[in-house]
DNA sequence: CCAAGGCCTGAATG
DNA sequence: ACATTCAGGCCTT
């Protein structure tokens, strides 16, 4: 099989652009040409580098430097779509988030689309979390789970959110209680860590991998959701393929050993480029 | 176990 | 205009 390019694994260089639109993260805004970022009760600035600049002067790995990303990307380059796709957006990492604002961010996600989903959060950021200024600019950080918790489903769902208000309520007051730990959570195994954040309602299958890909470092994690489904039928084996509407947790399960048996245990990243780039291809047919 | 139906909301379609 | 449909699923029956 061909291997990948040398300069490409060489450079190594992180596109924030296309980072922070890979639908990964949804609170990010350009200032002046810069990006800003509420992670948590902590806001990032990004230069062209991708070199953080915390609000907190906290010293935080956003888009995983540390990874062995050139390693990373040699082990999923298991076929020619996923090559093709990292020829296309080699600069595109996954982040590692703040796990209560990701948690909240994908079960508000459910059944929505990108725009509704950013909406919602700026509001409930707006409502529920403090506002502070930073380089003579007002921001509102993310709330913290008491603040949501000590809310009425009602006001929460001022924020647009609907049914989902009373999940993202049962969430925060279960994470402020301290049941669910997200420090254990990210030393524990893959499948121990989903089947405990599965246990808040409104966290499925899908919902859970985002958030142990993106904010609990399983980076086999491989949240299957309509397009990823989508792509594996078109570019991939039949075996992938579903008459019924709904997915069962088995098929999803079954599904997931298959994509690890194909892609190893870094295949998260596998379906960020993917996923990447089948949304690119989707809007340009619409521009 | 599996499959169908309903769900807040708002933008896009017809 | 107005009604349907549908969108990065999930839960209940």
């Amino acid at each position: 099989m061909r291997p990948l390019p040398y300069e490409m694994l060489r450079s190594n260089k992180i596109n924030t652009e296309i980072t922070i639109n890979s639908g990964q993260v949804f609170l990010w805004k350009k200032y002046d040409g810069v990006w800003y970022g509420l992670n948590g009760q902590d806001i990032l600035k990004i230069n062209e580098n991708a070199d953080v600049e915390s609000y907190q002067n906290k010293e935080i790995d956003f888009f995983r430097k540390n990874d062995r990303i050139e390693h990373i990307l040699k082990t999923i380059s298991k076929d020619k779509t996923v090559r093709f796709a990292i020829e296309k957006y080699p600069g595109l990492r996954i982040v590692r988030q703040d796990p209560f604002q990701c948690l909240i961010s994908f079960i508000v996600s459910a059944n929505s689309n990108i725009q509704k989903i950013k909406t919602n959060l700026e509001r409930l950021s707006e409502k529920f979390g403090d506002r502070v200024s930073w380089n003579e600019k007002e921001f509102h950080l993310f709330p913290e789970p008491k603040a949501i918790a000590k809310a009425t489903i009602e006001e929460i769902k001022t924020c647009g959110l609907g049914y989902r208000a009373k999940f993202v309520h049962e969430a925060s007051k279960i994470i402020q209680s301290g049941e669910l730990d997200f420090e254990y959570l990210k030393k524990s195994d893959y499948l121990e860590a989903k089947y405990a954040i599965q246990e808040v309602t409104g966290i499925g299958n899908k919902v859970a991998d985002c958030i142990l890909l993106f904010s609990l470092e399983k980076l086999e994690a491989f949240p299957l959701d309509r397009w990823m489904i989508r792509i594996l039928q078109k570019y991939y084996m039949d075996e992938f393929k579903f008459e019924t509407k709904t997915i069962t947790d088995r098929q999803y399960q079954l599904m997931h050993e298959k994509i690890i048996d194909h892609f190893g245990k870094y295949a998260g990243y596998a379906q960020q480029f993917l996923f990447k780039m089948e949304r690119e291809n989707y809007q340009k047919k619409w521009l």
